[in-house]
DNA sequence: CGAATCACCTGATCGC
DNA sequence: TGCGATCAGGTGATTC
């Protein structure tokens, strides 16, 4: 099966998956950590932190996700191949680092393979360095506009793709919704961002939320065990225009998709359609 | 300071 | 068939 990396539409599908499993009378009992060696280094306090403590909502900031207590948060990051789960007994696989146990004998589990991803316990009114430097949510329309963009490209000689996968810019893009996004408005990744004009900005802002949402309705590009009910799994991929199809032919002018490197990712575009 | 590059990590894929 | 090389990329550290 396709999976590709999370970013915000593939992290909101889990969100929503997560909340509709836990409810909002899910209790923790216990939590196992079974590596700590992740990205970084998981805080031990997290295996009895939250013991007896309710789930009181699931949120979500950014690529990470909020389990809310009253006693705290714990913030989960995916990273590239984190997955949350349920596993009940027998269910256990390589590279499960962490189970939530709940009171009501179910079990979350967190695996990642590659170990890219973190864990983290946040307590009431702090607020995790990490998430402090984070840029505005792309949907949330009063944050994210063209003029906050015009204000962070100004005098940046950057990359636009580089620029907008920054997570201190704007959050939750990553390298396939960039390309996607850049490609819908019609700029090339590689456009210096200073350069941008209005117009320019305008539509970058809009197709960056567009494409965003789409994704989320389409339930993510597929990655998640979570699935929407009667679904089988996010789909959106099949809606990628020009992620990994360097050498495949534009869908709007027919013109050979380009490949290269921008901001040391792998990246593709169309010559014709972005400028 | 901004921009570019590297390191981290495992699984899938490719070439010989 | 086997095996080493290569690639994938979110994020934070390092280098230029």
């Amino acid at each position: 099966m396709m999976r590709t990396v999370p970013e915000l539409p593939e992290v909101e599908t889990v969100r929503r998956g997560l909340q509709h499993l836990l409810g909002t009378s899910s209790v923790i009992a216990r939590i196992e950590l079974l590596r700590r060696d992740l990205r970084r280094r998981l805080p031990a306090a997290l295996a009895t932190h939250f013991t007896g403590q309710p789930i009181t909502a699931l949120g979500r900031r950014a690529k990470y996700l909020l389990f809310e207590t009253p006693v705290g948060t714990l913030v989960s990051h995916l990273g590239m191949t984190g997955t949350w789960r349920l596993a009940q007994p027998g269910a256990e696989r390589e590279h499960d680092h962490c189970y939530v146990h709940l009171r009501d004998g179910r079990r979350l589990a967190y695996r990642d393979p590659r170990r890219f991803g973190m864990l983290e316990l946040q307590l009431p009114g702090a607020v995790l360095p990490v998430l402090k430097l984070l840029g505005p949510e792309p949907l949330v329309v009063e944050d994210f506009h063209a003029t906050y963009l015009h204000g962070r490209t100004r005098g940046r000689a950057v990359a636009l793709k580089t620029l907008i996968m920054d997570q201190r810019v704007v959050v939750g893009v990553g390298n396939i919704y960039a390309q996607e996004a850049l490609f819908r408005a019609g700029l090339k990744p590689a456009r210096k961002a200073r350069t941008l004009r209005r117009a320019e900005l305008e539509r970058l802002v809009a197709e960056i939320r567009t494409v965003l949402t789409e994704a989320i309705a389409a339930g993510g590009s597929t990655i998640s065990d979570f699935r929407q009910a009667g679904g089988d799994g996010g789909y959106f991929q099949h809606n990628f225009q020009v992620y990994d199809r360097a050498g495949q032919s534009c869908a709007v002018c027919a013109t050979i998709l380009r490949g290269g490197v921008v901001g040391g990712r792998g990246t593709s575009w169309c010559p014709s359609c972005q400028r």
